[in-house]
DNA sequence: ATAAGGTATGAACCAGGATTCATATCTTCA
DNA sequence: TGAAGATATGAATCCTGGTTCATACCTTAT
């Protein structure tokens, strides 16, 4: 034997996939799917096509990836912001605002992630993505109507509910070419929040 | 001059046409985009392939128009709830019934106008969808705010929620192969239809 | 009946982008 | 240093569907 991959060349190769994952999420965040063609993206990393296909076996499972590891940050924040201390009430507001505000800033790739059209095979890994941060306000609410903060609603489908919600409000203004200015996105996230709230709340909520 | 397009040869025109258009629906219908290509189109509908672009210059047209006419119907009875007598109050509860019951039963259908993956030119007309059935609610919002049935929300917003709201609770059911029942459907009519007067009303909703 | 001009056909063509793979280069280790 | 094995390269290839167009067929009006 003469040749055994060694700790470095691991690590160069980590590197190395880590650079062409980013260089496509760049793409992505800012041409949205069509600019991530798998050409572009290896020119942007500095390697060639082909090598691109020595990390993933197609490109679907490239971009399946992106959208698992730009989601899992995002559900990782909204989970954060369930797992912390708080009223229900205070928690789900919390999340909702978290969310918008997050996409509002990252609008092109936020675009991409939730409504732009994909293959099926990635679509897939959006759907999980929704289905997670529904999962997360399903906790919330849980934990609101035991306490009896909210109302006997079936807390699944009013998660999916909410997720649909912001999500539909904030495509619009997330659209690519549609600008719009910080006091509107405050405006759009105070209404998206308190149309949420008042849904699951019943009543009490700050209208 | 030897030929003057006659008026019966319009007409057989015009139902070729039809068959066509029908065909395509059908099939996304039961397939989903995919299913829809133009060989199969033709096929489905007895005519060959190069017919079909004697009546639409491109594919996109066609699909754009499938779009165009099965959501054209769809907003129409919303809107004509929207017109209807009633209390604002409801007028939105018969609107959100109505489509989420109409959605469920054509569901391969419903599915792919609402949340599968169409190409750019397509997605428009569907934005463009989702667009006027949130004006119908809009409407519907407006009267309830001036009649003092509403709290002061922003109705443009709350309709857009009401939109994704519904239409995200329903993708997952409808999603192909997702099988579910009778009963199950009305519970999740009930609890949507629940969720969204809560939102829209903010308190003395039915819970 | 037939010329003139529509309409239909479907096999061939094409575009665009994902994949491949023979070749070159780089790493390791004796 | 050089053989053996990994990795990288990128031009060539393949694939999938949409689109075209020369040809054949139908209608109409004389």
């Amino acid at each position: 034997m003469a040749y055994r991959q060694t700790e470095n060349t691991a690590k160069r190769l980590a590197e190395k996939r880590a650079r062409i994952l980013k260089a496509a999420r760049e793409l992505v965040a800012d041409g949205g799917w069509s600019a991530a063609q798998v050409d572009s993206v290896a020119e942007r990393a500095g390697v060639a096509t082909g090598t691109v296909y020595r990390h993933w076996a197609a490109k679907a499972e490239l971009c399946a990836e992106i959208v698992a590891t730009v989601s899992a940050r995002e559900v990782g924040i909204v989970k954060a912001v369930a797992d912390a201390d708080g009223s229900p009430l205070e928690k789900l507001e919390a999340a909702i605002r978290t969310f918008a505000s997050r996409a509002l800033r990252g609008r092109r790739l936020a675009y991409a992630l939730i409504a732009e059209p994909v293959d099926p095979e990635v679509e897939m890994v959006r759907l999980d993505y929704r289905a997670r941060l529904a999962h997360c306000l399903e906790r919330i609410l849980r934990e609101g109507i035991m306490r009896g903060t909210f109302p006997r609603l079936d807390p699944a489908v009013a998660a999916a509910c909410i997720v649909g919600a912001f999500m539909e409000a904030l495509v619009g203004p997330l659209a690519p070419s549609k600008g719009t200015g910080a006091r509107a996105d405050r405006h759009l996230i105070d209404q998206i929040t308190a149309f949420c709230l008042r849904a699951s709340v019943g009543g009490e909520g700050k209208a």
